[in-house]
DNA sequence: AGCAGATGTTGACCGAAATCAACGGCCTTC
DNA sequence: GAAGGCCGTTGATTTCGGTCAACATCTGCT
C-alpha cells in the first residue's frame, strides 16, 4: 500500500483534532502498515494527506549519490503529504508498525477547500511545522554533535517520554543511521555520543532502541550548550 | 517602523497575486524600509504578515552564544511573518532598502480567516515554503561547502539573474556573513570558495555585491556533485 | 579629507567529525 | 543450527572546514 508525503518533524501540539477531520468529506479511512515499508515516493502523485494515528514513519530526500537527509519523524499527531502542488516531494516510509488516517485530496488540488474550517486548522498546521523546521535549521546549520544529539533526546524525552520515579523513558524505534541523517551527522558520530552520554551518567541504554535519561536538566542544557 | 516575522527561502512562484491581497479588509497599506533596520524580532507580538514588494529581507535566529542561523532571505513575492501562535519566532532585518505590503492579522489570531480564498492562497504558500525549506534541509545536513554555495549561487541567479550576452549576472546585496550564516559554513569559507569558483572561470566578481555566471551549467553541476 | 569600524581576502594551523576498518550481537532464512 | 546480512560499537586515521591572524578595502561619519 502505497500513500503519502510527510512533512512533520516534533510536534508538540495536536492541532488537527479528531472531530475537525472526522467531519471531512467522505469519512476519513485508518489503514495499517507495517515496519519498512514505503508509503510514496518523491514524484509521486499526491493523492493523501495522511494523520499519524500510531507508530513512527520517517521522510526523506536523496541525492544523487546516495547520500541522505530525512526531513522529519511523524509521530501521532503529525500530518504527512502535504504538497504546493500535486506530487510528494519527498520519500515517507514507515519505521515501524503504522496506523494512519488517510484524507483523499479533491479534484481541484487544493485540499479541503470546501471546509474552510480544515483548512484553517491546516493552515495553522503548516505554520507550526514551518516554525519547526526553522527550529531544526539551527541545529543542522549550526550546532555540534553533542548539541544535536542531546536536542534529538531532549525532543523525543518531551514528546513520548514516560516519567519513572527520577527517571524518563522512552523509545527510539529508528536505527541510528536514521539517527545520523536526520541529524546530519554519521551513524559512528551517533554512536560515540550516545556512548558519552551514558558514561557522564546523563542517560542509561536499557538497549539499543531505548533511552532513559537520567538528568533531564543536564540533558537539556547541553542541548544549547558545549 | 517595527514590524513583521518572515518565512521564505527562494521562492519561484508569487503565489500571492495583487488582487487577492488586495481583496483583503481594509486595503493593505504599503512601507518603506531602509536598509539594515529590523523589522521585528522573535518574540515580539506578531500583528503582521507582510509581503515583500522590492529589496531583500534576511530571517535568522540566534544561539545563547551569538551563533546564528539565517533562516530565509526574502525577495519580492515572498510572505515575511506567518506565526502559528501570537508570536513571531524568528527576527527579521532589512538587508538593503525594501517596500513591502503590510497585512494586519485580524483578532481571532488565525489571519484571515474571513476570507476563505486568501486562506487558501497562503496555504499553498505555506506548503511551498515548506517544500523550499525541505531542500534547504538538505543542503545545510549532507552537502560540502562547494556544492552549498554553488547552489545558492544558482538558487539566486535562476531567480534574480539578468541575462546578458553568454552570462548571468545579479547582485548579492548581502554581505559574506550574512551567506555563511544561511549556508552553515564560516565568512572565510564563503570567501574561499568564491574565489576558487572565480579562478575556475565558472564566475566573474565584478565587484563584491555582483556575480556573473559565466559556465551556468558547471556551477549547476557543482550544485549537485563535488 | 581623514579616521574608525565593518567587510572581504588570504594564509597557517587546528580540531571535530568523517571515513575506513574490525568485530560482536542479533535476526532472518534456509 | 549454520550462514549471511544488518546493526551497533569502538579504534585508527584523514580531511574538510573552522579558527586565528594579518592585512586590504570599503563605508560611513564628523
Amino acid at each position: 500500500m502505497y500513500v503519502t508525503s510527510p512533512v512533520s518533524i516534533f510536534n508538540n501540539s495536536n492541532i488537527i483534532s479528531t472531530q475537525v477531520s472526522a467531519s471531512n468529506e467522505s469519512q476519513p479511512q485508518i489503514i495499517n502498515v507495517s515496519a519498512g515499508h514505503p508509503l510514496f515516493f518523491e514524484g509521486d502523485e499526491a493523492e493523501f494527506v495522511y494523520e499519524m494515528v500510531e507508530g513512527v514513519v520517517r521522510t526523506s530526500k536523496i541525492l544523487f549519490d546516495g547520500r541522505r537527509q530525512i526531513l522529519s519523524f511523524g509521530y501521532p499527531g503529525d500530518v504527512v503529504g502535504l504538497s504546493h502542488d500535486r506530487f510528494y516531494h519527498c520519500d515517507c516510509e514507515t519505521v515501524c508498525d503504522v496506523k494512519l488516517r488517510v484524507h483523499r485530496k479533491n479534484a481541484s488540488n487544493t485540499c479541503f477547500e470546501r471546509d474552510p474550517n480544515f483548512c484553517n486548522e491546516l493552515l495553522r498546521y503548516a505554520a507550526c511545522e514551518v516554525n519547526n523546521m526553522q527550529e531544526h535549521f539551527i541545529m543542522l546549520g549550526r550546532k555540534s554533535a553533542m548539541e544535536k544529539v542531546a536536542s534529538f533526546l531532549a525532543a523525543l524525552m518531551g514528546r513520548v517520554g514516560e516519567k519513572k520515579d527520577s527517571r524518563t523513558c522512552f523509545d527510539i524505534p529508528m536505527c541510528r543511521s536514521d539517527i545520523a541523517d536526520f541529524l546530519g551527522l554519521s551513524h559512528e558520530t551517533i554512536s560515540r555520543t550516545l556512548t558519552r552520554l551514558r558514561q557522564n551518567g546523563i542517560i542509561d541504554l536499557p538497549n539499543k532502541h531505548r533511552v532513559c535519561v537520567r538528568r533531564p536538566s543536564e540533558l537539556k542544557a547541553l542541548a544549547e550548550r558545549e
